[in-house]
DNA sequence: TGACGGTGAGACACAATCTGTCTTAGTGTC
DNA sequence: GACACTAAGACAGATTGTGTCTCACCGTCA
């Protein structure tokens, strides 16, 4: 998984062309352009060019920040307290990434896809990856597969409509709101059912 | 010179357009789609396309800026406060023209040349046109000519490169710039040169 | 009612641009 | 000197954009 110095400047070229030109107008001349690395070294390090190269800059952003997430959510002895922290955390994250932010804007219609349909299998499939090895301490693990399914799709759910009762982002909203479900956890632990 | 309310539409759309995309990216249809306006009435109403389009554009920009300064430079009996106020103004103007930024960053040649080469004539022309009916109750048409042409310089060149020492934005500080100037007009009205 | 000016929709040919692949030559490393 | 890696750019084919055209539509005015 070691990204070479290489793909990194070309994927990030590949996202300031994005900023900048809004994906549907990107060329791979103009990521060739900002990066400063040739047209046969794309096509070679993304085998399939344009679309792939998207691909791939989707992949490290999901990456890096569930690497975030996860750095930011240390230090919690107690199940409650590392999933409201995860949450909230996590709703920070989304609001403050100005590259997501900046292509809602422009490009609303596939970054939409990419958090809600297209996309959401691999976030679901990243963000257990990432938080599994976190939450498998405290649960089990099918529940907390289950579990970190339904945080995510709140969080994104959250985030994209934010609601006039709770905010995520706030640790007290959060709490307050993530109660009933945490309450399920730690007292009887026989049943757990989400619905 | 009225402009019909679906050509002010349709330069909306093409400013906006610019600044979304940069105008190397702007496609017709992008501003057809910006404005709402049919491919056919476009071509209709700017023959030739894309490129009188934005000229066209340039067109307006360049009356709107003269329209505002000289609007925002009345009330001054005194040439020398005429003066020194239109450089002023000219300068906030410039330098609070948020479109002119955006170009300026993303298409840095086009707009460079605009201002300093290939456009550079018609805003003498414009600047000319609208400021000689100002300065002419007090100065020698001749001179008044010499000097817009002079103001006009100074101000694109301290626009573009801002000095250390004077700041054409500020009314003190300006006065103190254009004084040397300033002086061979009111003593001594036979012999005006500015070099 | 019918003629008329202005508009949107879209077909069209041509030009320009982009894509993805390829070959070449250059550069540094072992 | 062989090797791996890269820049530069030629190339065919696909895609996109341009500018012109025709046609249907709609409101207005006679």
């Amino acid at each position: 998984m070691g990204a070479t110095e290489l793909e990194t400047r070309v994927l990030d070229a590949t996202k300031s062309c994005c900023e900048r030109f809004g994906m549907a107008k990107v060329t791979v001349d103009d990521i060739c352009d900002e990066s400063g690395v040739s047209r046969a070294t794309i096509y070679r390090l993304f085998p399939g060019g344009r679309d792939v190269l998207f691909e791939a800059l989707r992949v490290r952003e999901l990456n890096e920040f569930f690497d975030v997430l996860t750095a930011g959510a240390n230090g919690h002895d107690d199940v409650d307290d590392l999933i409201v922290s995860l949450v909230v955390v996590a709703t920070r994250e989304l609001r403050a990434d100005d590259h997501l932010a900046l292509m809602l804007a422009s490009e609303p219609g596939d970054v939409l896809s990419q958090l809600t349909v297209a996309g959401f299998p691999r976030i679901i499939r990243v963000a257990t990856d990432s938080l599994m090895p976190l939450l498998a301490p405290h649960l089990d693990p099918e529940f907390a597969e289950q579990l970190i399914e339904l945080l995510v799709r709140t969080v994104i759910s959250y985030f994209l409509a934010p609601s006039d009762h709770v905010d995520l982002g706030d640790p007290e909203s959060a709490r307050a709101f993530l109660r009933p479900g945490l309450a399920l956890l730690t007292p009887q632990p026989s049943e757990r059912t989400l619905t």
